[in-house]
DNA sequence: CAAATCATTTGTCATTTGGCAAAAAGCAAT
DNA sequence: ATTGCTTTTTGCCAAATGACAAATGATTTG
């Protein structure tokens, strides 16, 4: 719980009253490796924060491929925004590539935060732009570098990752195959 | 201006008075091709809706090539966000690829908005959220999908850039070559 | 119109990557 | 240790793409 105050903290100020409500709001919950957060298909109705473990954010391509978007790490939020928020179905699947723990709020205790805390919106805003903001920034050098200099930057961008998740999901978030980013990993060494 | 408040209208209501106050601050800003409306190194500091022309967000990678991130439309806000936000240097280029129309807001005006206005932060969270959600939908394509694929999927997205813009600049946002972007478009027919 | 300039296409060859299948390595249960 | 299962690495060949240079086409300028 405190390292969810102190991440929240780092968008705004929020006064004890306000934490303690908040915190009274958050449940714990566990998932094991492979269950999902949310899935595609289905409104997404919480919101997380992955205390320990690894989350991804996949899908599949038209071809049936699976793809993954992206991974959480511990002390992020995780959530579906598009579709939490106007409460569409959701086209990606949010999965716990480890056992995850989480804090996670439903969407009425969230909507409540928002009537209660002045200034929650603001905090909750600058969270989700700046998440935005990170992913176009992570995901457009995978456009034009090559698939090694992507390897690359995929371990300087998640250092604790590589180790911790089958690496089909690291050449899926990549763009190659398997047998491509093994003999990547190969010259590398 | 009319597509403008239309524009605006989208995202939130406003009163003849508001809307009067937002006219008021706009001024029109005319660029040639290739003229730039913000550049990398330097701090955004202006706002900007296209009303004609076509604009794209370029920077130079670490090997010098140019990259273009992606084209801006006619209605389409252009604005170096995290720069403007932030006061921080931009790491990229806003260019005129064609002559553009465009109407501009200064820092200090769009700041008398945001304080005058209530309900224009929640306004322009919802552009800027939009934006952000359609940058990344736009991107991700681009990194499992094979080169013919990515053009096609850049025809459906911009339908009215292809002719209007340099094939280089559609291969650097492509990620791929200028001969294999003509390959591919001999291919196509 | 001709010349100059820039954009696009094409040709050739080297390199990268994909597709597929088999081998090797890692891991868990017995 | 052995077995079965999954993940990762390799090998082989075909296809896609890149690099570079030359040719063609389009546009501008005098």
């Amino acid at each position: 719980m405190k390292t969810l105050i102190e991440y929240l903290l780092q968008f705004g100020n929020l006064n004890p009253q306000q934490i303690d409500l908040i915190a009274k709001k958050a449940t714990e919950l566990n998932l094991q490796k492979d269950e999902y957060f949310s899935e595609a298909g289905k409104i997404s109705r919480q919101v997380g924060f992955v205390i320990d473990g690894i989350t991804r954010v996949c899908y599949y391509n038209n071809k049936g491929e699976e793809v993954t978007k992206y991974f959480i790490e511990e002390n992020n939020l995780v959530v579906d925004f598009e579709s939490f928020d106007n409460e569409i179905c959701s086209s990606a699947y949010v999965q716990a590539v480890t056992d995850c723990r989480l804090l996670v709020f439903s969407k009425t205790d969230w909507q409540e935060l928002l009537d209660t805390i002045v200034g929650w919106d603001t905090i909750v805003h600058k969270i989700i732009s700046k998440a935005l903001m990170q992913k176009v920034a992570r995901r457009s050098p995978l456009v034009t570098e090559d698939a090694t200099e992507r390897y690359l930057k995929f371990l300087e961008i998640y250092p604790n990752v590589v180790n911790r998740v089958p690496l089909s999901y690291v050449s899926s978030y990549l763009g190659i195959t398997q047998s491509s980013l093994s003999r990547i990993r190969k010259n590398i060494r």
